[in-house]
RNA sequence: CGGGGUGUGGCGCAGCCCGGUAGCGCGCCUGCAUGGGGUGCAGGAGGCCGUUGGUUCGAAUCCAAUCACCCCGACCA
């Protein structure tokens, strides 16, 4: 592609409603633009990437097995009531209706469509098992789109989906796409961490996600340093720090005018969080339920959502509280039975604590559990945090920020059993199919790519997929030995089989192209130049080396197939 | 949905308080010079001031409504 016919400009400057990395430069490289929140057009630079991602997901799904498809985005909405996911995603899915007032949606997701693919052509365990894919956009009404494409309300993903006769033949097929999974983004040459994930409301057993390690990330993740644990704050299991214990004291009431928080209490009576207790209070479903966890512990909304089975959970209003009989700023587990009552196991690691009275400005001392109060349930519901234990190996865990770029769990025969996907086996039984889903956000994995990968000049590519892979600029374009030394590189560079983005630009100054080089972030860049002509030489420099190299003009193929293995590893 | 913020040439912004018919930088076009890290000089093109309504002799500016977008929180690839 020669820059002087290309379609998009660099920007000088950073646009102004950019904050993220990866957004600010994608806009200022041109490589896309903005339509409306979260929805974007895909220059060529972008789509360049994108379907060098999308090529790498090809070769490996189709390696273990998969077979593309392509499925609709418009859907009717009765399918979505059959599996009841209509008020699953509630708003998160967008609805339309057709000119006969039918209503349809846009789907965000495909196991409805699948499922029924798989059930009207699979019969028997002699089909099975089967591995269908697409590429394919995704709609989904977030409530917040943010940073580019890390978070968009139309997507690209490659959503997978598996079908086998049994649990043991998906665990197969499980681990296939776990390997799958690898290679694709050590092909992208983009650092993932596989860890274990929480599944979600329909989930199966197993999920594992695929993040890659970014500051801008949303997601948290827990690493073992050993390597034997990595697990999404979500659903990380760890083991907590032990509090200081004592022999028991008597419950002892306090008066604590105005303190109101665990802090408070923390610098009142000169105690450390642990030897605290925190009750919070929730609104699940409507219900009120008291959740008791150590004061230095936070509740981990994930796990207390799924151990509750309810849909919506959120803290519940100071008078909510009232009405079920809590005092806010003191409240507490002691004495309460009118409500459901959580405990996490950490109230438990430690005695002698000080907790709520239910009582304004009144606390107690020497709370021990289970002598002072009762809960309902007793279950792990505390975010796991940096400095814990691994639950394998006791070894302190890290705390790394990152960015969900795939997820694969096992769904079990939710679906299959709704849409009737039985096939019959080989007693002439029949049995419903169970099912696996895959998805890797591709756009996702692009603008996480640049999250992982830039400096402050611009983006630096992984090599596999840079939208080109050399960067061939002419300095002083317009003097005719340039452009025809220029000209004949290029074509030699394509001869060769690359893909080459060719700066042909007359007028521009060194620097303007210099600087566009480095901000598109192509991993190799080739000068042409009045001088390297001169000196018999052309100019190599990879975008993540300091210096340039020079060789001479008719080593140019070696140099550069060099200089682009060196960035590979 | 709650909280915070912004809409003015392609991009970044000023002007708004205190109403008088829009300005700066970058980019773009033309010419001359320059020629290895956003080069210089000269000339030029380009704006329904988000939208609607109101106040006023007069509105980018004041008032009201509305729309859009960004950021922070609950969701996901």
């Amino acid at each position: 592609m020669r820059v002087s016919r290309s379609l998009a400009k660099t920007l000088r400057q950073d646009p102004g409603e950019a904050e993220t990395a990866s957004h600010r430069l994608m806009l200022r490289a041109g490589m896309m633009m903005q339509v409306g929140a979260g929805v974007y057009s895909y220059l060529p630079l972008a789509l360049q990437s994108i379907q060098k991602i999308e090529a790498i997901i090809r070769e490996e799904i189709n390696a273990a097995g998969g077979q593309e498809v392509l499925m609709p985005a418009l859907q009717p909405l009765e399918i979505w009531k059959q599996s009841g996911r209509d008020v699953a995603f509630g708003d998160n899915m967008f609805h339309l209706f057709d000119r006969r007032e039918r209503e349809m949606v846009i789907a965000p997701t495909h196991e409805e469509v699948i499922t029924l693919i798989a059930t009207s052509n699979v019969e028997s365990y002699r089909d099975l098992p089967l591995l269908l894919y697409q590429i394919q956009t995704k709609f989904r009404d977030e409530p917040r789109p943010r940073a580019g494409l890390l978070r968009g309300r139309e997507f690209t993903m490659k959503d997978a989906y598996s079908f086998d006769t049994d649990e043991e033949a998906l665990d197969v097929t499980y681990q296939r796409m776990r390997i799958a999974y690898r290679n694709i983004f050590r092909r992208c040459g983009l650092p993932t961490l596989e860890v274990e994930a929480d599944s979600g409301a329909i989930g199966g057993k197993d999920s594992h996600e695929f993040i890659m390690p970014a500051d801008s990330g949303e997601d948290t993740v827990l690493v073992c340093p050993t390597g034997d644990y990595a697990a999404n704050s979500e659903r990380a299991i760890s083991v907590i720090f032990p509090a200081p214990e004592s022999p028991e004291g008597e419950l002892t009431l306090l008066e604590t005018p105005g303190v109101k928080t665990i802090a408070d209490l923390v610098a009142s009576m000169g105690i450390s969080e642990a030897q605290t207790l925190k009750a919070v209070f929730y609104a699940a479903d409507n219900a009120i339920v008291l959740v008791t966890i150590r004061g230095d512990i936070d509740v981990n909304e994930v796990k207390l959502k799924n151990l509750l089975g309810v849909r919506d959970l959120r803290l519940a209003t100071a008078d909510e509280a009232r009405s079920a009989g809590l005092t806010p700023g003191s409240t507490s587990p002691i004495g309460l039975t009118s409500i459901k009552r959580i405990g996490d196991p950490s109230i438990e690691q430690g005695n002698n604590f000080v907790a709520g009275a239910n009582q304004d400005n009144k606390h107690y001392k020497n709370v021990n559990y289970p002598r002072d109060f009762e809960v309902d349930t007793i279950a792990p519901i505390g975010t796991s945090k940096a400095g814990d234990g691994c639950p394998n190996c006791g070894a302190f865990l890290d705390e790394v920020r990152g960015i969900e770029v795939g997820h694969v769990f096992k769904l079990g025969t939710f679906f299959t059993r709704t849409f009737g996907g039985d096939y019959l086996d080989d007693e002439g039984k029949l049995n419903p199919m169970v099912m696996g889903c895959y998805g890797i956000g591709v756009t996702r994995v692009l603008a996480a790519a640049i999250e992982q990968n830039h400096d402050d000049k611009g983006i630096l590519y992984p090599a596999p997929i840079a939208p080109f892979q050399v960067h061939l600029v002419a300095l002083n374009a317009d003097k005719e030995e340039v452009s025809a030394a220029a000209d004949e590189t290029y074509a030699q560079l394509l001869a060769l089989g690359y893909d080459v983005l060719f700066d042909d630009r007359l007028g521009e100054s060194a620097g303007v192209k210099f600087n566009d080089a480095d901000l598109l972030g192509l991993p190799v860049r080739v000068v042409i130049s009045p001088r390297n002509l001169k000196n018999g030489v052309v100019e190599i420099k990879r975008r993540r080396a300091a210096e340039s190299t020079q060789v001479p003009a008719a080593e140019l193929s070696a140099a550069v197939a060099e200089a682009l293995a060196k960035d590979e590893n």
